[in-house]
DNA sequence: TGTTATTATTAGGTTAGCCTAATAATTGTT
DNA sequence: AACAATTATTAGGCTAACCTAATAATAACA
């Protein structure tokens, strides 16, 4: 089973997102929170389908199997961690955060991944070290830059 | 001018990495050093000639025009942030940080790019903030992880 | 210098991922 | 139920970025 594309990562993600924001998901709010063409969706979910992570019927709506879910929520936990990490603690504005977040979350190795992981997650669990972090390493005049 | 795709991106720096390290660079140390065959680098070079970043003559050599000096080295600043916050700062192996500099140098806004160097800067340039880094944010059971 | 080895190029093919335009199915409205 | 509006799908085309196989140019050397 050869690795999902970038391309398809975004397709299967938008798809968890959407399902969890929705009732029922459709070919024209991927297409739309995707940016791009209702007929490049179809030819994504077929690709999909043949891997078994999402199940279309023919002018229906959209599901992630269970294995989509699981292959979903791990790439959606890969963005989580960058958002967090550019957002919570380098503090650059949400929309920026999550725009890049989602540029490279499909690019890094998981070594790396755990590494930011580690670094997100301590200072999540430590006041002390969060205010640490916000005294020394980020400062005032570097997080309201510009 | 649109802007470089992320494989003419890759050429381009490729190209003035071995400009440093060779006196003359050919098709095939390119594509050794990107692991692609000779024919596509022929086709990138072509790309990056019409947009004036790259001379070649025909069986001749390659060389950076100013442009192309100039936009490589931007290309190859943004890798040295990621391989420095990778390798320095974050203590991923070397080869760990460059593969994944490589992979995500692309991809980032410059505001981003911005900030993780900042960071990178601020602890590179004061040894306390270093040892705090260190003891703190990184500490030997965590970059000796695995 | 003629021949071989190396390097470069061309020709042509494949795949992924997007698009537009045309058609089909479904849904909503009177 | 008929028609209009919405949504989905198919058909076909385009580009980028790779590939292999065949050919051409250059360089090395006997």
């Amino acid at each position: 089973m050869p690795a999902l594309s970038p391309s398809l990562e975004d397709y299967l993600e938008a798809i968890l997102v959407l399902s969890r924001k929705e009732k029922v998901v459709r070919v024209k709010d991927v297409a739309k929170s995707l940016a791009i063409k209702p007929p490049s969706v179809i030819g994504a979910l077929k690709a999909l389908e043949e891997k078994g992570l999402v199940v279309h019927e023919k002018y229906g709506y959209l599901e992630l199997s269970q294995d989509g879910i699981l292959q979903a929520q791990k790439i959606y936990a890969r963005h989580e961690i960058f958002y967090k990490f550019f957002h919570g603690l380098l503090r650059l504005p949400s929309a920026v955060a999550s725009e890049d977040a989602c540029r490279i979350e499909h690019h890094l190795s998981s070594r790396t991944m755990e590494a930011i992981l580690g670094l997100v997650q301590l200072i999540e669990d430590s006041p002390e070290l969060r205010a640490l972090w916000f005294s020394r390493f980020v400062p005032e005049e570097i997080r309201n830059k510009k």
